[in-house]
DNA sequence: ACCACACCGTGAGGTAACCTCCTTATCTCC
DNA sequence: GGAGATAAGGAGGTTACCTCACGGTGTGGT
């Protein structure tokens, strides 16, 4: 029905792309070791210090896991003092969530490694690759 | 240390490959779908064709896992009637794991589909920046 | 103004995919 | 012919998710 030949490069391509990824996945775990978080910790930290105040609802959304999950994410970094708790005075249901100085900092630090940790790694192509890269990526993900 | 400007285009590079690749898993967790494959028995399944008579302890090896692990990977496999168990004649201590003729049949199936899953999702692009996109993402897993 | 209903976070409990440590059987090398 | 390395797997732990159920709270319909 699919036509075997020719199909070599496109599923190379995938295969490719995984395994980049992989190097990649890696790569920002070693990054975030120092901070002693998993990389979804690092990134919820992310999501928080991006909105600033954030529902765990809203922070469940941004991490696409269910909401129940994304309470122990919280649960995680509130002991390590990097977020706080807080009612939502518009709606007594809810609870937000938002960096403390401390969860501040540290995700600054975090993304100047991790900018570092990227530039160094992308560094070994060429500047117009790099660019040929983020164009046909970016018109991947659409 | 690092100057913070400019750095947005390679930190979005990084960011880029991870959403590309996360599309990628998602679309190959659907593809394995219809045989109830998680994507890593896909890949056990991939790994043990590939090799036709396996060690457990290769198995790990090409799937970087323990060899703990693999050994529950294989009971999946197994129990799905994919993958067989035989005594290595070479070495009394060893297991060795082929495919089935089920087994064979279902990794070619996945194979077509991933393939032609894979094709689809590339051939949004044109034919040059394929070729690109390979390029690139070669030079950079070295 | 009321109430049925939807929705918030979370306790309880489950699963998948890993891990380490320990054991038993076997191989290998001196 | 042992001493020690190595193979698979049992026991039990961890992490990162999940669903289901529940009590507290907002909201729309009549």
């Amino acid at each position: 029905m699919i036509p075997r030949v020719a199909d070599d490069q496109t599923a190379d391509l995938g295969e490719l792309l995984m395994r980049a990824a992989r190097s990649q996945r890696g790569r920002w775990r070693d990054v975030l070791a120092p901070w002693d978080l998993s990389p979804h910790q690092g990134r919820a930290l992310g999501v928080v210090c991006r909105g600033g105040e954030v529902r765990i609802s809203a922070l469940a959304e941004g991490l696409r896991i269910a909401p129940r999950s994304a309470t122990e994410v919280v649960d995680g970094l509130e002991q390590r003092g990097l977020v706080e708790r807080a009612p939502d005075p518009a709606d007594r249901r809810a609870v937000i969530v938002r960096p403390t100085p401390a969860g501040e900092r540290v995700r600054s630090e975090i993304d100047a490694a991790r900018a570092a940790d990227s530039r160094a790694y992308f560094e070994q192509l060429p500047a117009e690759d790099r660019a040929a890269l983020a164009r046909i990526l970016r018109s991947l993900v659409d």
